[in-house]
DNA sequence: TTTAGCACTCGGAGGGTTCGAGTGCTAACG
DNA sequence: CGTTAGCACTCGAACCCTCCGAGTGCTAAA
């Protein structure tokens, strides 16, 4: 069935199979799924009485020995069960593990989630967070990917009273930004009317990069403005262009970490925590390669060194106009990639939807979770 | 020069003062500040040596002894040092403190901080929690209080295509929201513009609790609207007074905690972690009474469960227009009163003036700390 | 090829000992 | 009479040792 070859391990001939051999997947995929639940080294007899295989557990044992030499299994010290190593979880994740199918429960309570009309986007983003941390139970991040060709596409100046006006500037991303402006000299209804109507013709379209000094001391000279209307309006374009367009990240459910064995040493508990709240860093988090939608990084798979002991999986959905949005959930190898993997990607689908325009969810709809049906086997 | 009175302690006549004599307060001053900057109880070795009061360690021991039979000192064990009490930290802030002056490179730090301008008032919260974290190094919660007659000024509909308009909203906070409405529905400029006449009219001036289903069904009625542009827009206005209004909370630089020794304990640092993650509880939080800047709040002081092992430093600051936030840092006991309440008084009155209207800080100016002078003594 | 049997390994829990910082008390001192 | 040196005592932290048992790898028999 497959091709064999052999190999001489620690002197002896033994059976090394290119792939390997069907009896090994399902001791690995009954070690990896004991240990994901129990965080404890799984011996030889637990695999005997549970996996329904009807192998006594010496075999299980020479079996295991061998997964051990082919790098799928790791032995914290010689009198301790196996844990499966990164390449285990890697295999798992790959083809063994049980794509979990969501409940019609769960499905809902996603849906309920979602259909929640939430307000401004960046608030919008944060609640997601915190809605997919309670959701998988793990610490979560939310960011938006930068946008690079952010442009104003309406610029509205409302007048309110004489030293006090509105600046209402819409994006190409569709987002709405505002500020209220005091001024010191003043301004009449007239003057706004026309430099909204000069700023509506020469700074919609363009990038932050393109608003230049030159063009908004044109733009003073044009419309003869002399105290400095022009330059507040353009430079508030310019820091809405760029934060922005440069994307925010939030996390939520840090605390989530303590629910897990592995953290409770609290060195490793902090060295975690402190990278996840630097922002920056959060930005060079994993995120799925273009032609994919989830990405599951694990263990040593991180490029930071404070991640080598953790997993995260990371789901991308659409803001609408080619902004992306990417949540993330981190926790240790040992995560639960089955049901992680599947709810982040039902909420992932259905917030492409929504920001699509999509309606409110049918309640209890799960027809749209393709992709989630059972997987390899149940 | 005090009121004495003599009392018997396990049978021997002691001395015991009204109030504690000057070398009682001395000594629990020492104590006190040794325990705050080592975390390590404190021996009469240490502070015979370091306390410059010349007296052998025999002397402090029974005036330890005493410090602790009024209850102002505790023992963790019979054979170790002295750590204050809840008391002895109440007693220490009151009057012994010595009242931390900012240096000028504090104040610049912090001036510097205050000028940079920000954007919308969430944000701003959460960035001035953030910088409080960092200039006191213990995680700290911002928060603005509820404003309880907040209502709409003003409202303005931006015409954006047949389908789509901007629905701004400038509140009696000065704040503007404003939201992008997608329609099913065609809208053309005339009605918007009358629409936006009869909600200036109608909805201006009244709380969130005044905009009744009556209202909106009789301003439809009024204006003809069958398209339910009119429950948009009231909903909306509804949406933001409300959130608006009831305050924002913020906690940041929460893994300052592993800093402190007294978090390595991982239950105790997830038990307090977990409250502070709990928006609606830190709402909870002490906050200075009426009449006061500036709350300290010493461990059993706090009504909360989870805080009887910390306290809480916390100031106001003003918002304008009635509107005040607050800002607060949670610690241990230990915790550096003189420093951080120094700091903390400082930045709240740097940013009551910048809302104030203030403009921008001449650096270095530190005239204004006033109350941050030397206190009790050096 | 599978399995029963067995000697072996080694981390973790439990218990005992040592160490020393710090105490309270007492008696002597200025 | 307050202050101090001296001293016996206390008790947690650190360390070491032993025991226990889960789990292993190997071997020989089925």
């Amino acid at each position: 069935m497959l091709t064999h070859e052999m190999k001489l391990v620690r002197g002896q001939k033994v059976e090394v199979t290119m792939e390997l051999s069907e009896r090994k997947k399902e001791i690995l995929r009954a070690i990896t799924d004991v240990y994901i639940e129990t965080a404890e080294p799984v011996g030889s007899k637990t695999i005997a009485q549970n996996s329904g295989l009807g192998l006594s557990s010496a075999t299980i044992r020479s079996e295991m020995a061998e997964l051990t030499a082919l790098g799928y299994l790791e032995q914290p010290h010689t009198s301790a069960g196996r844990v499966p190593s990164a390449q285990g979880y890697r295999f798992y994740v790959n083809e063994l593990m049980n794509r979990h199918r969501l409940s019609l429960q769960e499905a809902e309570e996603i849906n309920r989630n979602l259909t929640h009309r939430l307000g401004q986007l960046d608030k919008m983003i944060s609640d997601i967070g915190r809605f997919a941390a309670k959701l998988t139970s793990y610490p979560t991040y939310a960011l938006t990917t930068t946008v690079s060709n952010l442009t104003a596409e309406r610029f509205d100046l409302i007048f309110v009273d004489s030293n006090r006006f509105i600046i209402v500037i819409m994006l190409s991303d569709n987002s709405v930004q505002n500020r209220l402006v005091q001024l010191t000299s003043e301004v009449d209804p007239v003057t706004l009317g026309k430099l909204s109507t000069v700023f509506n013709a020469r700074f919609t379209g363009i990038t932050e990069g393109a608003i230049t000094p030159e063009l908004i001391s044109a733009t003073e000279r044009a419309t003869g403005d002399s105290s400095g209307l022009v330059s507040v309006i353009a430079g508030y374009a310019i820091e809405v262009l760029t934060s922005r367009g440069s994307g925010e990240a939030f996390v939520t459910g840090a605390t989530r970490l303590f629910e897990h064995p592995e953290y409770q040493d609290i060195s490793k508990a902090r060295e975690l925590l402190n990278y996840l709240s630097d922002g920056s860093r959060i930005m060079n988090l994993p995120a799925p390669d273009d032609n994919q939608d989830i990405k599951i990084t694990i263990g040593p798979e991180n490029l930071a060194d404070e991640l080598k002991d953790s997993s995260v999986i990371v789901v991308r959905y659409d803001l609408g106009n080619d902004a992306q949005g990417l949540i993330g959930v981190v926790g240790p190898t040992r995560m639960d990639y089955s049901t992680v993997s599947a709810r982040l990607s039902y909420l992932a689908r259905g917030l492409s939807w929504l920001f699509s325009g999509g309606a409110i969810l049918p309640p209890g709809d799960t027809s749209r979770d393709n992709g989630l049906e059972d997987g390899f086997k149940k």
